[in-house]
RNA sequence: GCCCGGGUAGCUCAGUUGGUAGAGCACAUGACUGAAAAUCAUGGUGUCGGCGGUUCGAUUCCGUCCCCGGGCA
């Protein structure tokens, strides 16, 4: 945000483009920590909340709105800032993704009715070879590799020979990840959970719970809801909810540090020294 | 003071008819190609409350003390 105001300072006008895999549900403001008018300051900002929650955004989707932006930002003379910790999405959007078509839904519908052990069984019939990379109890990915046999006739190594829609080699980077003090973070994570039940994330909840929607959805699985919707329906105490949030939110912080510590690019830069500053971070501020 | 229940991993607890112990979670480390705030994989946790006794051997049996619940007075 501060970068977004130096360039602005500099009529450079800047773009904030989420990359983030629950700040792109709109029934999502508090839970996923969304920017508000006030702290957006007049710069634009793009796909928050740009997805209603009952639409289930994946990789591709957003790769191809935020390449959208992102041409859209280069051609008003823009810079734009991708903002967000969804390591996949950025990857998608910078390397591209298997050209796998969309998946008939009735087939992904019967795939993921399966109880684990029986999707994997059948993996093993229909792509051995993807059986044998993943763990007997990875659901997410045994499912997927189900359906894009079922669907499609071919196996998903089959299909990851190839890679498209990749904008990395057009644009020019300029990457940096920030990796807080271990301890530090945990701590401001239980302090995040507790505010958002503060700035009324149990009626964000309850608005969500009254769609009545698929418990499967993204959105129904974004930190802090299964756990206030445990609350909502009496299943637990407010107090073991924000225990059970706030522990999420560490569990999270966690799986983020080992992907961005290991999955980027070795010549990104990593930010350790804090407090983070702009020139810490940005080469372009220097310039 | 008496009676009952309990004291085992950071937490909640299981267990050993006597051969020094184990689950879940936490924590650590890692994986990650269209649900990724998802989904997984691996790993060590330890004076089994203290001190004595019996025994080849006690976390387990006995005695005693301490601590935590609940009840009686």
């Amino acid at each position: 945000m501060r970068l977004a105001l130096a360039l602005q300072a500099r009529d450079r006008p800047a773009v904030v483009i989420n990359a983030d895999s629950a700040q792109v549900y709109a029934d999502l403001a508090v839970l996923s920590a969304r920017p508000d008018a006030a702290e957006m300051q007049g710069v634009a900002h793009r796909l928050f909340g740009a997805w209603d929650g009952a639409q289930a955004c994946s990789a591709a989707d957003w790769a191809a709105a935020a390449r959208e932006e992102i041409d859209a930002a280069h051609a008003a003379g823009a810079v734009p800032i991708l903002v967000g910790g969804t390591g996949l999405y950025i990857r998608t959007l910078l390397d591209g993704i298997a050209p796998v078509p969309e998946i008939d839904p009735a087939i992904r519908a019967a795939v993921r009715a399966l109880p684990v052990a029986e999707a994997y069984a059948a993996l093993r019939r229909e792509d051995p070879e993807r059986a044998a990379a993943l763990a007997p109890a990875d659901a997410t990915r045994i499912s997927r590799a189900l359906e894009v046999v079922r669907a499609t006739g071919r196996s998903l190594a089959a299909w990851q020979t190839e890679r498209t829609g990749g904008i990395g080699a057009r644009v020019a980077l300029h990457p940096a990840i920030l990796l807080p003090d271990r301890q530090s973070l945990y701590a401001r994570c239980d302090g995040r959970f507790s505010r958002m039940l503060a700035q009324g994330a149990v009626a964000e909840v309850e608005a969500l719970l009254a769609r009545d929607l698929d418990p499967a959805l993204p959105v129904m699985r974004a930190i802090g809801v299964p756990e206030i919707a445990a609350y909502l329906r009496g299943e637990c105490t407010l107090a073991q909810a924000e225990t059970r949030g706030a522990q999420a939110t560490r569990n999270y912080a966690k799986r983020q540090f080992t992907w961005l510590r290991h999955q980027p690019p070795a010549e990104w830069r990593r930010v350790e020294s804090e407090p983070f500053l702009e020139s810490d971070i940005f080469e372009i501020l220097c310039l």
